[in-house]
DNA sequence: GCTATAATTAATAACCGTTCTTATTTAGGA
DNA sequence: TCCTAAATAAGAACGGTTATTAATTATAGC
């Protein structure tokens, strides 16, 4: 059985049609979909799947560290698998993204946070800009 | 007369009433105000001001540059002056927030930004845990 | 200072992503 | 196979934000 699927019983949750499609979504389809996205990915196997039930698991998975929600600034949340540590690059003309990888963030912020005494649980960091096609010859 | 409103008359925008008393609440109030924060402290002066204008001044402001948002993983946006570069240690149970100040982050990231070719114009860094307070004796 | 006019406002409706409600169905243990 | 708490589908509700519109007002030109 699928680790993600492990992980998800071992929280106490069973393990539904509806779950096992949303995480195969995620794992084979694009990265960065919304809840929209990942519904109508489903709709396809599974017509009755309701937008509410992908909600409602999306954040059960984000609970359990499975899965991450990130904020491209388009007023909706983005989901995928938490499967490295990584940020985004965001074109906010065009939507396109890359990813970079794992930063030290939290190492090089150790010491600022040390003082604070607080219990550090994760962070957001998000890139942007225009990407090379969107630039326009003024330099925007 | 504030630079604020120099830069807001230099950007082609009238200086309204309105628009005085909202940089004034971002100057002189609390830090992180939601719109409706800050929509209440102006109708203690001028009740008939409304919540639409707030936002829509707001996110003029924010595209001079003159105020940003920020994020709090609560759902709703904080507002603050851009006065200086920092980012934000945020206890996810009582809301408390520490600002750290500005890092090298874009200067760090810049090789790998560098190759991307894309023109940077931003970034958001927030920090998330718990404040000593907060923590339980468990460490939840 | 006065006028003309385009920008701005107050009031309120609409929007839209997300969450909640409820009756029905179902996964999984006994 | 049953039982029962958990999960689902359908759709209503929520809440922060944005759009609409008629009335008001800041400001440039006289």
């Amino acid at each position: 059985m699928n680790s993600f699927l492990q992980r998800l019983a071992a929280g106490g949750y069973r393990i539904t049609p509806q779950r096992r499609l949303i995480l195969e979504v995620l794992q084979q389809g694009a990265r960065h979909q919304t809840a929209e996205d990942i519904c109508a990915s489903l709709q396809q196997k599974e017509p009755n799947i309701s937008l509410g039930t992908v909600y409602r698991n999306l954040n059960i998975l984000i609970s359990l560290g499975l899965v991450t929600g990130v904020d491209f600034k388009d007023g909706r949340i983005r989901y995928e698998l938490n499967d490295s540590h990584h940020h985004h690059l965001v074109c906010l003309n065009c939507g396109n993204t890359v990813e970079f990888p794992g930063c030290n963030l939290e190492e090089t912020l150790g010491d600022i946070i040390g003082r604070t005494r607080f219990k550090i649980t994760g962070h957001i960091l998000e890139v942007f800009g225009y990407c090379r096609a969107c630039q326009e010859p003024d330099g925007r």
